[in-house]
DNA sequence: TACTAGCGGAGGCGGCATCTCCGGTTAGGG
DNA sequence: CCCTAACCGGAGATGCCGCCTCCGCTAGTA
């Protein structure tokens, strides 16, 4: 469609993805586009030449990134059925989203007109669905933990890593623990006293503006 | 020291009180002054003329709030030696938390130049570990449990309530029981990985400004 | 009545993020 | 090697937002 960028410009544009990737990683979507060009080492200017603004950055870089979410949830499917296997899964999926707090902003902030998190929300969708419905049909999952359980948990522990990451980073697995203890099949649980969120209401609250202070 | 109020005065700065307390709980500490004054029906000049800034206001509504959160903790006592004890106790001090915003903000975040949340800690930490010491003795509770676990957990759930709110209030019961289901003393429980955060590492956290985006 | 505490709210101030503009530089085709 | 279009840097325009002040007017109170 357009002619190929002169040389200095296509590294320019590799340096300032590389850059947005490492900015969004540590500290979430809302670093400045400024800081995104210092840190690559170039103007200002040139990232707005580059990328029309932040969010046209922001969608050329998770493009893949969501994609290997939703794969690495989905090759998980097969483990699922023993506990052990159902812990690795939410275990490795959970520190892919620890790892890159801008994947979690994708996720779970209302993040571009809600198109982009549409179309990733009706991947994830099936998969968190199939993931719970085996662990329970194996019996290692409580028969009353249901889909939009898994990135409400997401979403805690993400919290819980933020939160004490200045004072003792890879905290949240003791969390993530406890949870998972928690939702673990075995006589004498408590029955969940609420009906979970149904996908209709998640699909709604990744949409809305979200309250400050997610 | 200072003569009284006029009347008038005396029944705006009441207004103010009412009016920030609202406010406050419904939506956080990061409410506008100029907000809280016209929620109030008095002008902003009047609020800063009673309240030298938006500290002040801080200070002066929830001395007594957190003083009624300690009590209502030590009071809780003498039920956590019996599971339905303890989660009656857990449960009931939740319930507070998730139904004022602002108090929770005054807890866990960076508030006043840490003077008064370091009094604050200073009472409640005794509390906390008394609960969790006097829980683990009578045998409900897991014995890896610790006392800051009880305040990450009413971070956890706070962050559900507030993400949830909007398209279904009160979610967070549901995980807070599943939380609670992990946390009693049963066979079968995977041992937490990595250890609790120290009081003395929370009490940074207390302090230090809060990540953007807690 | 008179005196002054008190009132409302427009607007000054400072900070912050987004994005533009333009004088200077450089890649790379001829 | 040279020339020009492409590209660069980054100062600063713009817009927004929260905190707080100031001042002309109102109304308690002695």
């Amino acid at each position: 469609m357009s002619r190929p960028l002169r040389a200095d410009a296509a590294r320019n544009r590799e340096l300032l993805l590389l850059s947005a990737r490492e900015l969004f990683a540590k500290r979430g979507l809302d670093v400045t586009l400024d800081e995104i060009a210092r840190n690559a080492g170039v103007g200002v200017g040139t990232a707005y030449r580059r990328f029309a603004n932040k969010d046209a950055l922001i969608e050329a870089l998770f493009e893949d990134q969501l994609d290997r979410m939703v794969r690495l949830a989905t090759e998980s499917l097969d483990k699922v059925g023993t506990w052990d296997g159902f812990v690795e899964a939410i275990g490795s999926f959970t520190a892919q989203m620890v790892a890159d707090r801008g994947l979690r902003d994708v996720v779970f902030r209302n993040y571009g007109r809600g198109d982009r998190i549409a179309k990733l929300r009706e991947r994830f969708v099936p998969t968190m669905e199939a993931v719970v419905r085996r662990a329970q049909e194996a019996g290692v999952l409580r028969a009353d933990a249901a889909p939009t359980d898994l990135p409400i948990i997401e979403i805690m522990i993400g919290v819980v890593d933020v939160f004490a990451e200045p004072v003792r980073a890879g905290l949240y697995p003791r969390y993530l623990t406890l949870i998972l203890d928690g939702l673990r099949a075995r006589p004498g649980l408590t029955p969940l006293p609420v009906p979970a969120l149904t996908n209709d209401e998640f699909d709604r609250l990744t949409l809305i503006p979200p309250p400050p202070g997610l």
